[in-house]
DNA sequence: GACATTGGTGTCTTTCTGTTACTAATTCGC
DNA sequence: GCGAATTAGTAACAGAAAGACACCAATGTC
């Protein structure tokens, strides 16, 4: 294979509705499945994760929050037909979640996904087993949210990607130990309860003491 | 971009000497640099790490234990210019590890690395990353060793890893505590001290209880 | 045989985590 | 108004896990 067409797919992931989605867009007619995931290819010089945060923008109006590469795959079938296709993981917080107006693009619960294309299946496997994975080794919850959260926005993300409830003093003691959040001036009441204070997003560089191994996997 | 000219480049790590190194191979007279990552094009149908696999059996005369894709790189000359590399990271045990007959290709520990083309350079970064990333999401350890091990070497691994000393006590409580080893009926004595007892890699399928969030991130 | 060297374990202390319970601030129903 | 319901936030205790230290075991070296 000297040469070969390539494609960039890419996966977004925000939360809606309590749940995780994924922005879909309608596959041309004709096609055996009736969405996919976008892609394009990428131009000529652009790094794969500028293209794939180049395709999700378009569709989205804002830039994703977080781009990585995820997956090089050349088995299964692509709707276009391309011989390989690069996954690019994308995020976008809750608020930005919105479709740009004029897309048909729309967003789907993992759990609740339409047919896809074999290629497009395994490429969104491998992401959403990425994006759990990832998250022990940098704080991506975050690029889930908008600037500004409240501690229980914060748990509710984890609780999304973990797909399990934590406890609540437990969580906000290790948060807190941690430094990764300062607390704003700000509270917010929505509905009965309450308010909550806002909290941002800002690490402060301190290395915390070195832990032992973790035999677990997930 | 319609199409492309793509290379699979293979960082091939085992443990050498004490260090991680990584397998290399002369670059053709006239290069820019003396030494590359070896690799070769997808062959049409081939899974990416199929060919990564591939590549680095070329050389070492073995499978290696552990082939994963860790990133796609465009940016940066690669040393026969092709326009997109596909990162494969391969892990081969300690005693695997050497350069099958009449090639030249040769081990280079990790911080003591030849001039590389930029591209090259680019994804050994990632996949030296990528190897520290992945041993907390999979026992990678035990693929740098040979099927049986003291507990000693498999220590070592892990502070070769982490980069950092481990508390003997505590890695051999949590060790056997998470039932990932067995042991044999075979000591192995090597020069002076005790002689130590070899185990086995075999998992006890056993769900840990599920732990608290990390907001440590490396 | 004393000693250095490496393997392996017991145990105490410190730190971390899970849990329960409690206080605080708001909205809703009456 | 005023209490009930609801959500936010924290204190404090108990159990579990991790770090540190000591100690014993088995081998080779001198």
């Amino acid at each position: 294979m000297r040469r070969a067409t390539v494609a960039v797919d890419v996966v977004t992931l925000s939360p809606r509705d309590d749940a995780l989605a994924v922005l879909l867009v309608p596959a041309p007619s004709g096609a055996r499945e009736r969405w996919g995931l976008p892609w394009d290819g990428p131009r000529t010089g652009e790094a794969i994760d500028v293209a794939g945060s180049r395709i999700a923008r378009a569709l989205l109006g804002n830039t994703p929050t977080l781009v990585e590469q995820v997956g090089a795959v050349s088995e299964g079938h692509h709707p276009a037909g391309v011989d390989i296709s690069l996954g690019v993981l994308a995020l976008s917080p809750r608020d930005a979640a919105a479709p740009a107006a004029g897309s048909a693009a729309a967003w789907f619960p993992l759990d609740a996904l339409p047919a896809l294309a074999p290629r497009h299946r395994a490429i969104m496997d491998l992401a959403s087993i990425a994006v759990r994975l990832r998250m022990e080794q940098a704080p991506i919850a975050f690029h889930l949210l908008p600037a500004t959260f409240t501690l229980g926005e914060l748990q509710g993300i984890y609780e999304l990607l973990l797909g399990r409830r934590l406890h609540k003093a437990s969580f906000r003691r290790a948060l807190h130990a941690s430094r990764l959040v300062q607390p704003t001036d700000v509270w917010r009441s929505e509905g009965r309860g309450r308010p909550a204070q806002l909290f941002r997003f800002a690490p402060k560089k301190r290395r915390g003491p070195q832990r032992g191994v973790r035999f677990e996997f997930p």
